[in-house]
RNA sequence: GCGGGAGUGGUGUAACGGCAGCCACGCCAGACUUAGGAUCUGGUGCCUUCGGGCGUGCGGGUUCGAAUCCCGCCUCCCGCACCA
């Protein structure tokens, strides 16, 4: 074998030394324009800007496999392209490391969830450096480092002493200071928001603990009673983001139990409308776009009361038109007024499925509610959706029929969304129609269906029908001109309103866990909450003997939660001087979620040292300004999971327009572009007794799998010990290298799609990367075989035309793309420049500077050779002459009759005219065309010539 | 059920409405070799009577021309799911 091919080993060599050089000579330092991090500004002050970010990892333990890396190579390649191509780049990386997982293993292991959290975020640093990505360490933090953790719980404090204006910036909504609310509540120029004051009562004369009691209930962080998602098995209760469809806990699959306790909520509803309308602002994909505007859940329609009794139930309907049809209502089992509403006794004659069995209404409701609240969500789903529910006893009045609607409660009827209570039309909701079937209530259609039609609910469009009485008729029109004319004449005579809901909730933000970050609140002798003030803060984490939570068993839905710092007493109490003297203080003994350290941490990167802000406003104009009227600012390139559609980027998208509103930052959203990186996957065996065998083991022989001689049968999933197909990085980088890793990771398709694993394709990577080393290094001397020769056309415009593509495609991330140009130039300038022929330096340096955002170490190496001291890194990336993306002659495709019958050649600035000569003068067209009668020609010069025959 | 996305060789994929399958894996053949899981060269959608014919999930449509645009199906993937 020749001394100095590029071989695994070789590859190895140069991968370790150049990044240790990389290190050693700060090659990827990105500065600042101003601040701790501003040397060597100068140097790309003319420089555009761009902003290059990963998904933080969450540092698990149970290593990296050959998916991780994606995301990462992804952003990297393009972080190097920018940086060649002359921007400002900034590519940081940091750890989520508070949350659960960590705090489990460490339960496993004994160990304090630090110990063990910051040895997995060590391995995978060294995973990320051995993969060559080029990230400015200087910048890397960890959310469990108080330094960082310090400004997380400031960020709190500025929710806490916040409040939601709705009329502010011309009735988008606002946040504003807290002190301003209690100003304007003072001076009587507003009202408290509708529920916050006591029964009765005016501001001016409550007491000071009353006043303040008011004030809490309007502050963007909160603490509020509500039935929550409480998980016995992990000890904590859970977001609803964290709970999934069937009820059971996104961590480790417990079951979650809704249980009314007092918790630390974020006032993200007020954001709904904002965080709905600015997605369009965004550069995201349309189906992420789409799963936040459904978790948003907007839907209009319009709020109506029905007076019941002395009482008065209001309902919210997206379907107004249909009020003419409504023929009973029904309230969510927790509905306020259903105690009030129940009626004694049962009134003679009651129809007996009704009642529930019970003695009467109150027991009913009693004894249904007791059932309904002991229901989890999985068993709600194990019913199927059978229809249940009892009679009030009670009825209301349909204010347009005049018509006795009984009064139900029924647990299909959800307490958190809308009023919690409905007007049931059984026959245009399917829902209410099973219910009316089950219960034998009136059906009135006012929707007329197709003639066809013999279902039960139609919920499809149609004209309006025994929809009038005396002052009102919606016959005949359609639904939109319904909905116009009801909601008119209900606002006219006082019974509703035309009114907007939204499916998401609060945001329940408190944990009963150890290792998250302490809320930096105290309560006073009144037991109310304070802000612990900045100059006190990190609030650290104490130690504790024992940090593992109380769990219970999985399905103990009567136990309480029970925080690990509470038994932390001699942290709990305190003594502080909050401005008015020592006085003794309680803290706060729930922690954050672990979403609460990833919902800033881009904006830390800038600034990451800064012990006298979370950031400084300069650097946050610099890196994530807007860049002209109506641009919404934002990191340049996000790239992460899908899987965070919901919990992170909603999270982080609502506090940095809390941040945007009080003045703190200058962009209105995090993340101006994002792109969710696909998955890979990979084959996976089992054999006779359907047990997985180890996929490395497995051959091929015609078609068919074997294991040991024994056949098997292939399967396709997840990359991971259970199915055992595991490949890590480790063992890729050690047979191959880390750039061979690269390019065959770049190279299986575009960077959103997901793929199949397949290690013995990775050998073309690998190939690729030798034909490359050798048209420009020497196999037996080593020395670069390039002369200052002038390449023949057509090596030009092969090189030109791999320029412009590997443009592109690093664009738009088509690495795939990308490196089939190279490929492409590589096999010619393989083919034109054989064994003892010098290749033109004016190609082999391109070459190498299009491979060296892909297979950095390689390039260096080569480009160094090539005798340029400075790293390839801040190399200028070729730009393509013009000249030579044009071709002189061009072949030109021949139709008749749209099926392609010749090719000729023709000056590729040949006319109509000239193309459609050349084309009549080949003779296979002329075979075509004799005697026949050319009903038209379509000519597209540079491309084609159809000939239509009639 | 509702919403979103995707269906192209044995495989991963590529094609401004204009020559379907670039590049790679695999496979076949050859060269160089003591040897090859190295390297290099050539071939490789299917059928074929060697003229050609057929081919982008299925069926229609628009167009001189459709993988691409439109309509209706089918299949798969993802998200949501008693949200009024």
């Amino acid at each position: 074998m020749p001394p100095h091919r590029y071989t695994p080993a070789l590859a190895q060599s140069i991968e370790l030394a150049w990044q240790d050089r990389w290190e050693g000579e700060g090659t990827f330092h990105t500065p600042n324009p101003t601040g701790a991090l501003s040397e060597g500004f100068e140097r790309v002050a003319d420089r555009p800007k761009a902003f290059v970010m990963d998904m933080f990892p969450y540092p698990s333990g149970a290593g990296l496999h050959v998916g991780h890396p994606l995301g990462y190579l992804g952003t990297d390649v393009t972080s190097r392209f920018l940086r060649m191509d002359g921007h400002n780049v900034l590519h940081p990386m940091g750890y989520d490391a508070f949350g659960l997982p960590a705090e489990q293993y460490a339960v496993q292991t004994g160990q304090h969830p630090r110990v063990t959290t910051e040895a997995n975020i060590e391995a995978i640093a060294a995973q990320l450096r051995r993969l060559g990505v080029d990230h400015d360490i200087r910048r890397t933090f960890a959310t469990i480092d108080p330094g960082y953790y310090k400004w997380t719980q400031w960020i709190f404090t500025r929710l806490f002493e916040a409040w939601f204006d709705p009329d502010a910036d011309g009735g988008r909504g606002q946040a504003r200071p807290i002190t301003e609310l209690v100003a304007e509540l003072d001076a009587g120029t507003r009202q408290s928001a509708p529920g916050t004051l006591p029964e009765g009562r005016v501001w001016a004369e409550l007491s000071e603990v009353e006043r303040r009691q008011v004030v809490d209930a309007h502050r963007l962080a909160y603490r509020h009673e509500a039935p929550v998602n409480w998980c016995p098995g992990l000890g904590t209760v859970l977001s609803n983001e964290e709970v999934t469809a069937d009820g059971r806990s996104e961590r480790g699959n417990f079951p979650v139990f809704r249980r009314p306790l007092t918790q630390w909520m974020m006032r993200i509803t007020a954001y709904a409308e904002r965080l709905l309308s600015d997605l369009d602002r965004l550069d995201w994909s349309d189906s992420l776009k789409q799963m936040q505007r459904n978790w948003i859940g907007r839907s209009t329609g319009a709020r109506i009361a029905f007076p019941v009794g002395p009482e008065s139930v209001e309902v919210f309907t997206t379907r107004p038109d249909t009020l003419f049809g409504a023929t009973y209502l029904v309230l969510a089992p927790e509905h306020p007024l259903v105690e009030a509403l129940a009626a004694a006794d049962w009134p003679d004659g009651v129809d007996p499925r009704w009642t529930g069995g019970a003695a009467t209404p109150a027991e009913a409701v009693a004894a249904y509610q007791r059932q309904a609240s002991r229901r989890s969500e999985l068993d709600r789903q194990a019913e199927g959706r059978e229809k249940t529910g009892v009679w009030l006893g009670a009825t209301a009045v349909n204010p347009l029929t005049g018509r006795d609607l009984p009064v139900f409660i029924a647990d299909y009827v959800l307490t958190g969304y809308g009023t919690g209570a409905i007007m049931a039309v059984p026959g245009e909701d399917t829902r209410d129609w099973e219910f009316a079937q089950a219960f034998g209530l009136p059906v009135v259609r006012t929707v007329q269906p197709p003639a066809a039609f013999d279902g039960g609910a139609y919920t499809g469009s149609g004209p309006m029908i025994n929809s009038s009485n005396d002052q009102l008729s919606l016959d005949g029109l359609d639904k939109a001109g319904a909905i116009a004319t009801v909601t008119e004449w209900l606002v006219a005579h006082g019974h509703g309103e035309a009114t907007t809901t939204y499916k998401l909730r609060d945001w329940l933000f408190s944990r009963q866990r150890y290792w998250g970050e302490p809320f930096p609140i105290v309560y006073d002798s009144d037991d109310l909450p304070i802000a612990v003030p900045e100059s006190m803060l990190p609030v650290l984490l104490p130690e504790v003997d024992d940090y593992s939570p109380k769990t219970f068993a999985d399905d103990d839905d009567t136990s309480l939660p029970e925080p690990p710092l509470s038994r932390a007493t001699e942290w709990v109490t305190v003594t502080l001087d909050l401005g008015d003297g020592p006085k003794t203080y309680r803290r706060e003994t729930n922690t954050m979620p672990n979403w609460a350290g990833s919902c800033w941490y881009y904006l830390r990167y800038l600034d990451p040292a800064d012990d006298e802000r979370f950031v400084d406003p300069a650097l946050e104009r610099y890196w994530m300004g807007p860049r002209s009227a109506g641009d919404t600012g934002g990191v340049d390139l996000y790239v992460g999971g899908v899987e965070h559609a919901v919990l992170h980027l909603l999270y982080a998208r609502f506090w940095h327009k809390v941040l945007f509103d009080l003045g703190y930052v200058s962009s209105e959203e995090p993340f101006r572009r994002l792109v969710n990186q696909g998955y890979i996957s990979a084959f996976a065996y089992t054999d006779a007794r359907r047990f997985y065998v180890p996929a490395a083991e497995v051959v091929e022989r015609d078609g068919q799998f074997f294991h040991d001689g024994e056949p098997v049968n292939r399967e396709y999933g997840k990359i991971g010990k259970s199915l055992k197909n595991m490949v890590t990085p480790d063992e890729m980088i050690e047979a191959f290298g880390a750039d061979t890793f690269r390019v065959y990771e770049m190279s299986t398709g575009p960077l959103e799609q997901s793929r199949p694993w397949e290690t013995k394709a990775v050998v073309g990577s690998q190939r690729l990367l030798q034909r490359v080393w050798r048209v420009v290094v020497d196999e037996e001397t080593g020395q670069p075989r390039v002369a200052d020769t002038e390449p023949d056309a057509g090596t030009s415009r092969a090189l030109n035309r791999a320029i412009e593509a590997v443009r592109d495609g690093m664009g738009t991330l088509r690495f795939n793309i990308a490196i089939a140009r190279i490929t492409e130039l590589t096999n010619h300038l393989t083919q034109a420049f054989g064994p003892g022929t010098a290749v033109p330096r004016s190609v082999a340096e391109p070459l190498v500077l299009l491979l060296a955002p892909l297979a950095p170490h390689v390039a260096e190496e080569m480009w160094s050779r090539l005798d340029h001291p400075d790293s390839v890194a801040w190399a200028q990336f070729p730009v393509a002459e013009q000249r030579w993306l044009v071709d002189d002659t061009v072949e030109v495709a021949v139709q008749v009759n749209g099926k392609v019958r010749a090719q000729v050649s023709v000056p590729a600035d040949a006319d109509a005219a000239a193309l459609e000569a050349a084309a009549r003068a080949d003779e296979r067209i002329t075979g075509y065309l004799d005697g026949a009668t050319v009903r038209r020609v379509v000519v597209v010069p540079g491309r084609l010539v159809n000939f239509v025959l009639g």
